[in-house]
DNA sequence: CGGTGTGTTGAACAGCTTCAATTCATGTGG
DNA sequence: CCACATGAATTGAAGCTGTTCAACACACCG
């Protein structure tokens, strides 16, 4: 477990007046194909990088009047519910090139607060710009209504309520898949989050999530030092999370 | 208990040239605005009404390649995932002017069925179709940007996993909230889905469902007569299921 | 060095599930 | 028309999984 890379504190690409980050949604919709040159320069335009935020600051917070979607560029970011009797339940945990704040459309407000876990920078996309822009450019339009029906399936994903085995077992696997996306090892890694943060995105007290790692860790399909993961036998891990688990990216 | 509403078993109105239906989710959008006429019209023209299907009988299936995405017309329509164990999980219920279909724009197939739970009436709205109009229709593309918006929070809603009670709680309020904005009685109304269903939607057993009702029954919150339902302390209920509940529609 | 937050482990408890039996309504075939 | 089968719904009893409460190890940091 010597060889994990660690993450970068600071953005590896910030984009340039001519290109998209590497990381971002809408680079690789625009990079191929033949669009409108002014509506894309706008778009360009329309981009906003803000941050860093330290772990553990807001990059909105509940209730606030929805202005603008974001799209991390580097670090982790949670989206947090507050839930009933003072609980709260994590959505999900974004990495780079994943958008965050497109459930807060529907009713104008944030439902939730996003909390950033790792330091992290984000993009800022101004809506209603953006939105006025996607009737010149339908890729892009294609690209929000493809992000936000992702959204709605990764939701739904967890509430099946499986064992808790089988939900950590596709937290890990769902997990080393999106970093492997990402250039990173999809065998071993580090978890950015905490053990509660963990716990509250699965619905589990942190406890149990100890004690399964250590059952995952006993039966040798992981090994487990801290915040340092090694699947050992993903193949038993898929087996375990069944139909749980986030389709291989097929696109994008 | 005797006032109940028995549904019409067809639509009570099904649109002609000049209008849409009247629980058409689009309705509302054009009438009052400045819209491009001839886009409206082809918007019109791309609406095709379906039905009726029987309890029971699907309108996609898990795995169909994504054409189109459907309103619910009348009657009720539930969307199914297969979960774990051969289980399945219900994400929704929908009622009249709902629309389902929007999970499956992300990896272009539906992920979940979709079943008649009564006799349903449904319009079809071909999707690519419908997306070349929207860059003409700014108004319609903000409506679809709302739904697929509002179907990511109510995916979210049940996953703060709360108690059984707080569940059925708000499940029920949230039924009789829906079924008041459609002009039946908010106190009085009838469950048009078996125990099962409420049971897998909310990640409980049957028995459970049975058991919390009586409790409810009991405790005097409620009256409970087979599928008849009657809502004797909202207010109550209302405390129980805490930041659970869909917000009382604000907007549309 | 004590303080704080994270993570692990143990033991008792609670809530939901599971299994099983019963009632009731509906529909089918003799 | 009745006998029987089927499925929904309810209720009871037992069992299990995860929670809660509590204690402790460990690292980091003033």
């Amino acid at each position: 477990m010597a060889e994990l890379r660690s993450k970068p504190p600071a953005p590896a690409d910030d984009g340039d007046a001519a290109n998209f980050c590497s990381t971002c949604v809408f680079g690789t919709v625009c990079a191929a194909h033949d669009v409108d040159k002014i509506a894309l320069s706008e778009l360009h335009f329309l981009v906003e990088h803000i941050g860093p935020f330290r772990a553990g600051s807001h990059i909105f917070r509940t209730g606030e009047p929805f202005k603008a979607i974001y799209a991390v560029r580097s670090g982790v970011v949670k989206t947090v519910y507050a839930g009933s009797a003072g609980r709260e339940y994590i959505a999900g945990f974004h990495l780079p090139g994943e958008v965050i704040g497109l459930a807060a459309i529907h009713e104008q407000r944030f439902p939730c607060d996003a909390i950033a876990v790792d330091t992290a920078y984000l993009c800022r996309f101004e809506f209603r710009t953006l939105a006025t822009l996607t009737t010149r450019l339908p890729q892009v339009q294609a690209e929000l209504f493809r992000l936000l029906s992702k959204d709605i399936g990764s939701a739904t994903v967890l509430a099946g309520e499986p064992a808790a085995d089988e939900r950590l077992a596709a937290f890990l696997l769902g997990l080393s898949r999106r970093l492997a996306a990402r250039g990173f090892s999809a065998r071993v890694f580090r978890l950015p989050m905490v053990r509660r943060d963990i716990a509250n995105h699965l619905n589990l007290a942190p406890e149990t999530v100890s004690r399964v790692l250590r059952r995952l860790h006993d039966q040798g399909w992981i090994r487990v030092l801290d915040r340092q993961i090694e699947l050992l036998r993903p193949d038993e891990l898929a087996r375990l999370a069944g139909a749980l688990l986030p389709v291989p990216q097929v696109r994008r």
